[in-house]
This record gives structure tokens, C-alpha cells and sequence, in this order.
DNA sequence: ATAATATATGACTTGCCGGTCACATGACCA
DNA sequence: TGGTCATGTGACCGGCAAGTCATATATTAT
């Protein structure tokens, strides 16, 4: 937690300061971000900066909850409420949520992808504990209903896809960025409907198997 | 690539270096890898060290051929005649490769899944161009020629899909390791089964659609 | 005006990094 | 034996990191 002198900081400081940091840990993992660069950035002093965090450790939390606030504002109305649409549905707006997050808030999402990437180090393991239950859970008892409610066959492995519907946003992200545009528009619609039209039917010729 | 000094050096001298720097590369990335610790874990004098290698980058840039001399090891007899099977088995085929080097060459691994996470930096990038033509290159003629074949059906994202297929090798390793065993055993062949069940046929109910 | 308290500052410490270099050691040949 | 050349060595350099601290400056209460 940043120290008291830090939230009593005039708004305007300390937004700079966050915007600085988060800067910083997008272009940077945790190992390589400097603090002399932010105090530089921020245009405050090495000093200064020790009297608002106990430490580098403490400003990346501080961050991160930031991050995942924001993540959550595009996602709280789906997660809220997850039954009121069948399965497939919801995905498609899920992934779209996270799509949009990732276009409109580059910076946050470059920090958030990092942080699944290293589930198992220490720091930021933290970071997860502090969080929600994880992506995975949340998609495996959504299967498990769907299943009940015969949107989904029941013959599948559902712990396996909960973990492949959880990484493929991440993929479908990646592949958006990448292939598809830097912007948020209308290829979105058509990319992550490709994308659920794969879930519920395969690649396979219909027959098959 | 290493000095003349370095492949002078006896075969097993050349190993212990090359064994304690795979070690360092899997256990840090590359900016924080240490030739301090490197040297000094394998008993030699940095200047030694330095007579072998113009420099870190030298050292990693070695490394990472040997890692993909290895991968393409476990790989190579399924690229060399893609067609000898239909696309599914062939992917589940390359999938077990995968896996069973993930298992039988775990250090290797870690440091192969680092740089497919960081496939914009400047020195990853330098791996990739010297490598083969990607992954995902490969799938996407594969997925061109299934169907043609009708193993596929014609109307999907091939770019898409070839894309998916890439990133959900190394998510199904990932889940392997993570949920079914440390170890290569039967549960491999049903993990990857499950896996192409969905690929083939997706989790809708059959008929929806 | 004075005292007390909160905040701002940047030079400084300690530690590790990648990389260098003058010199020591050994191997081979005359 | 002495000379030449390849190899081994670790103290050393400049740079940057995280974090500290004595001191300076506001702010507030009296």
C-alpha cells in the first residue's frame, strides 16, 4: 500500500505519477523498470518518491490494482450477470470486452498480459491472490451450466476447456492486434465471431467422426 | 557465433558451459541472465569466458541454435513428410512432440517459451529470422490443403485458425504440465485426444447451428 | 513571530552488471 | 634452454540499479 503522504498528493501529481509508472512496467518487465527513470519522468525527486511507496514492490501493486480496476469496468456487466445470455453469447462479448480493453488502454493491457505470463514468480503471484478467482474457474462453472442447459455437448473435458477458452482470449487478442488492426472497429465483430464459430463447431466436414 | 577458442576447448569443458548457461537462460531472461553467475557456476574466469564468446549475446544467440537443433530433433520426421497422415493426426502428432520435449527437455522449454513471448524485441527477433519459417506458416498451407482434401471444412479462417492451432500447442502444454503430470504417461494421448475432439468437432450440441 | 510538523530534495551508499586488460601459465618448437 | 603463441585469470572500469538520510522548505497551529 502507498504511504499516506501519497493520497494526500494533489490529484494532478499523483496521476502523473501513475501514468508515468505504468508507462514504465508496460515498456518494462518488473526486473528492468527503474525508478530513476520515473522520478526522472515525473519530474519529482528519488526522495520524494521513497516518502509516497515503501518500495519498487509496493508501486507495482499499487499499479496493478489500478490495471485491474480498469479491466473490471469493462467486464463488471457480463461477470455481474453472466446467465443472461446462452454460452456462446457471453464469450462473444467477453472477448470482445477484452479486445476493447486492449485496444483503448494499450498500456494497461501490455502490464496485464505479463502478469499471465508469469503466474508462477513470486511478485506476481501476489498480484493474483490479491485478485478475483481466477478466468479459469469462472469458465468452468460456466461450462458446467451450459452443459445442464444443453448449450454444450456433455462428452467434453471441461477443465481442459476452461483453460483453452481462457487462453485463447489472450491469443484472439494477439492475433486481432496483429493481423487485423490497431484500432478499434468492425473487424472485431467478424474476427471473434470466426472465432466462436470454431468453438461450437470444429474445423471438422460436418459428419465426420 | 562463439570464437574459434571455443570449440577448441574439450568436448566436456564446452558442455559444462553450455549445460550452466541453458540453466541461466531458463531460469532468467536475457536481461537479467548473469555472466557472473554463468562463469562462476561453471568454474571458469570471466576473461576466459570471454575469449569463448564475443559477448552475452554471442553466448545466447549459441544456445538458442542448440535449442532449436533439439526441438527440430523431437519434430523432425513429422515436417519432413507433413502428408503421410491426415491433418488431425498429423497435429496430434506434432502436439505429443511438443509435449514430450516440453517433459524430456524442460530447461530447453522454458527458454523456447520465452521467446515466442516476446516476439517483437530486437534480439528474439534475431533467433526467429535465423530459424525456419514459422509455426504458423505451416499450419496455414496444412490447413489450405485439408481442405482441398475435405478434412477440413471451406469455410473457415485459415489465417485465424492456423494461428489458434500454433498457440494452442503451447497451451496445451502448458495445461499438461500444470494439471496432468510432471511426467511423459498415458495422460498425454488422452489430454491431446480431448483436445482434437474439440478441434475437429467444437463443443456446440450437435445440430445447433 | 515561533515552534512543530509534514513534505521535498539529491548526493550518497552499496551492490551488481557487462566488458576490458595487463599479466600469468602452459604447450610446442628450435 | 629460450622463444613464441594460444589460453587462462581476476582485479578493475564505468554505468546503473534500489534505497537512505541529512538537510531544506513549506504549512499549520499557537
Amino acid at each position: 500500500m502507498p504511504k499516506e503522504t501519497f493520497f494526500n498528493l494533489p490529484e494532478d501529481k499523483r496521476t502523473i505519477i501513475c501514468q508515468v509508472a505504468v508507462d514504465e512496467f508496460a515498456a518494462y518487465p518488473f526486473e528492468q523498470a527503474s525508478i530513476n527513470r520515473i522520478v526522472a519522468n515525473a519530474g519529482i525527486a528519488k526522495g520524494s518518491f521513497y516518502q509516497y511507496f515503501e518500495d519498487k514492490n509496493d508501486l507495482f501493486l499499487h499499479i496493478m490494482q489500478l490495471v485491474g480496476e480498469e479491466k473490471l469496468k469493462y467486464m463488471s456487466s457480463l461477470i455481474q450477470a453472466p446467465y443472461q445470455y446462452d454460452i456462446f453469447t457471453l464469450i462473444r462479448e467477453l472477448y470482445i470486452s477484452g479486445i476493447q480493453f486492449a485496444v483503448e488502454r494499450p498500456q494497461y493491457a501490455k502490464i496485464s498480459k505479463r502478469i499471465l505470463e508469469n503466474k508462477n514468480s513470486a511478485l506476481y503471484q501476489e498480484v493474483m491472490n490479491s485478485n478475483m478467482p481466477t478466468a479459469y474457474e469462472f469458465f468452468e462453472v460456466l461450462l458446467k451450466n451450459a452443459i445442464v442447459k444443453k448449450e454444450v455437448r456433455e462428452n467434453i473435458n471441461v477443465k481442459l476447456l476452461a483453460h483453452l477458452i481462457t487462453s485463447m482470449n489472450a491469443v484472439l487478442i494477439e492475433y486481432y492486434l496483429e493481423h487485423v488492426s490497431q484500432d478499434y472497429d468492425e473487424g472485431i465483430m467478424e474476427t471473434v465471431d470466426h472465432f466462436l464459430d470454431f468453438l461450437k463447431n470444429g474445423i471438422g466436414v460436418n459428419g465426420t467422426e
